[in-house]
DNA sequence: TAATATTTTGCAATCGTATGCATTATTAAT
DNA sequence: ATTAATAATGCATACGATTGCAAAATATTA
């Protein structure tokens, strides 16, 4: 039953023109007459003719597809960012072709190999790095690479993360304003620039108010190890008054122990904030103060820095941070003159 | 900087054979020595050689592409999904290229023009229903299409589901023997296949048992409309004692409504079941008691039936339900003789 | 070792489209 | 109306691989 796939050539049978002739009806910008183009689209609507991009990429060199490499989908602000930039790429005419950097599922090195078999015009990786190895291969074969939410040394790629530094220093001056004394923080992986960034601008600010941290457990970006962090940061005879937790997706579980499994109450004996400012986070069971993470500017950035390298390769990396307000919600106490944005 | 891409034919030069000794290299099953493919290998690996996928489909008619259409991420079975899915795929050798049919971006038929597009060997469509004039169109081109969570009349494709109807009995057996009286039920969104027949199967269930639905309201899988769906079903003299939601991710929106806006206790006043079982609904906050839809296994009855598909194009469609366990947890209460699976 | 069977190899055509170039049709200018 | 400038078209080639076929090389058998 599977009809054949219909050819250019067929169509410019039916229509009485030379094959260029339709193969230039569908390339933009092309010069054809009035005429032609009309022959030509109701006989390719009539035949159901759609150009073929693999052979046309074959030629152009530009196949149209954005390579995106995402490790853990469990973070929901990764599902929202792959909606997001994939809506933004549909509408230029791009689609993302989606690659798992899990540790069930090859390396990094593996998965690089693959993409770069499509002959994809970019590279998204989000809070991924990349070994300097990969990265050469990937400016040999000529393909931008862009780092999404996550920095990197290598300034040879353009990188689009929330100003994290600055994210931090606003829980301090928001903790500090609302009084707490024995402040305690849950690291994410260590590995990790936005983790890094997020503790920088934190502890920096906390010196500046002459404070510091009254303890330090590492959750790694994973609920299980932030379950784990809590009990532990918990176990000393005094417990910290608030908890800064380096994402939302740890703050839930952070919260979970502390409610359920220490029986405190949030955000009487304990402030917890967070950062990335996923969809649950406003529910009420958790209403979570944190730092948002402007997800569609991070987005509109790296579609429009992507955009610009592939159509001129010779674009300088770019760095980007973006700024994101603190939202106040009810899982941190909150001084009398509230620190506005 | 870009160096240009190698081709077949300067590994073939370097290594003193043909350029179809290379292809055969790379082509697995094909008739070379032992010394030529150690020549063309070391060739290739120095000069960085890996085969262009687009081209090598150009010619086998195989892309290697699966299309997958996502309309909303935000509920987190489609990013788990998701996951799995591009998991699976990848070690077969197939990778997925993201389609959203969200209503911001274009309606499903241009977007499936957009995916015949690319050549993709077959299709999954993720909750998405398909106009006939659509499925004609595919089946016209020769693709096979897979309905994952989502039943369709057409018979001409296969579908993955969940057992939805015997989900829908499970909740009513379970809520009748935890001694409920006011049985209400929140439906999804009423085009969707799941949706009713999760109800269905509900209400036979309860009819089986001489009860019937107290009260229905229509959230649309969808947490606002699930919000003031409660609101409303809330609004009765005699409010409900159990609440059946169509979809954990409504479930949640249900349930803060009840605690926070109504300030009534789960289970002890009212118990809630939703459908899904995605990881949010064991976080202690929600505790949801909830029918499982097996991600895993879903997605392994999709994969092996779209490659199935895919190499014998003349497979007959079929019609896979999967049955879930009904997970208990505290959102509901549970009568003495709790009814095991 | 000679004859036959089998495996390797290269040649050349092919997949569906884009595009430089030469040619022809059209439009503008005088 | 004639010429100059511009637009539209077709021809032929290229993109980077796969693959049927026939020739060459190797292995098998007696």
């Amino acid at each position: 039953m599977a009809t054949k796939k219909v050819t250019s050539l067929e169509v410019a049978k039916l229509a009485g023109v030379s094959q260029s002739a339709v193969s230039r009806v569908f390339t933009p910008g092309a010069s054809v007459s009035k005429k032609t183009n009309e022959k030509v689209r109701s006989a390719a609507l009539e035949l159901g003719y759609r150009p073929n991009i693999l052979a046309r990429s074959l030629i152009t060199g530009k196949s149209r597809i954005i390579g995106l490499v995402v490790s853990h989908l469990d973070n929901y602000f990764y599902p929202e960012a792959l909606e997001l930039l994939s809506n933004a790429l549909q509408k230029k005419g791009y689609h993302v072709l989606v690659f798992m950097a899990s540790k069930t599922s090859g390396n990094i090195d593996d998965v690089l190999d693959e993409i770069l078999d499509y002959q994809v015009d970019a590279i998204i990786l989000a809070s991924i790095a990349m070994s300097s190895n990969l990265a050469n291969r990937c400016v040999a074969a000529g393909v931008p690479v862009m780092l999404f939410n996550r920095g990197q040394d290598d300034d040879r790629f353009s990188t689009v993360t929330s100003d994290n530094f600055l994210g931090g220093q606003k829980v301090a001056r928001f903790l500090i304003a609302g009084g707490h004394k024995r402040i305690g923080y849950i690291a994410g992986w260590e590995g990790a620039s936005t983790q890094h960034d997020r503790e920088a601008g934190f502890i920096e600010e906390l010196k500046q108010h002459g404070s510091s941290l009254y303890a330090r457990e590492v959750g790694n970006f994973n609920q299980d190890e932030a379950r784990q962090a809590t009990r532990k940061m918990f176990s000393k005879k005094e417990i910290p008054d608030a908890v800064f937790v380096a994402s939302d997706d740890m703050a839930f579980a952070v919260m979970d122990v502390i409610r359920f499994e220490l029986g405190l109450k949030i955000p009487e004996q304990v402030s917890v904030v967070g950062y990335d400012d996923v969809p649950v986070s406003s529910w009420p069971a958790y209403d979570l103060t944190t730092v948002r993470q402007p997800a569609n500017r991070m987005v509109a950035e790296t579609v429009s820095i992507i955009l610009e390298c592939i159509e001129n390769p010779e674009t300088k990396p770019l760095r980007i941070e973006i700024d994101g307000p603190l939202i106040l919600r009810g899982s941190a106490k909150i001084s009398d003159k509230s620190n506005k944005e």
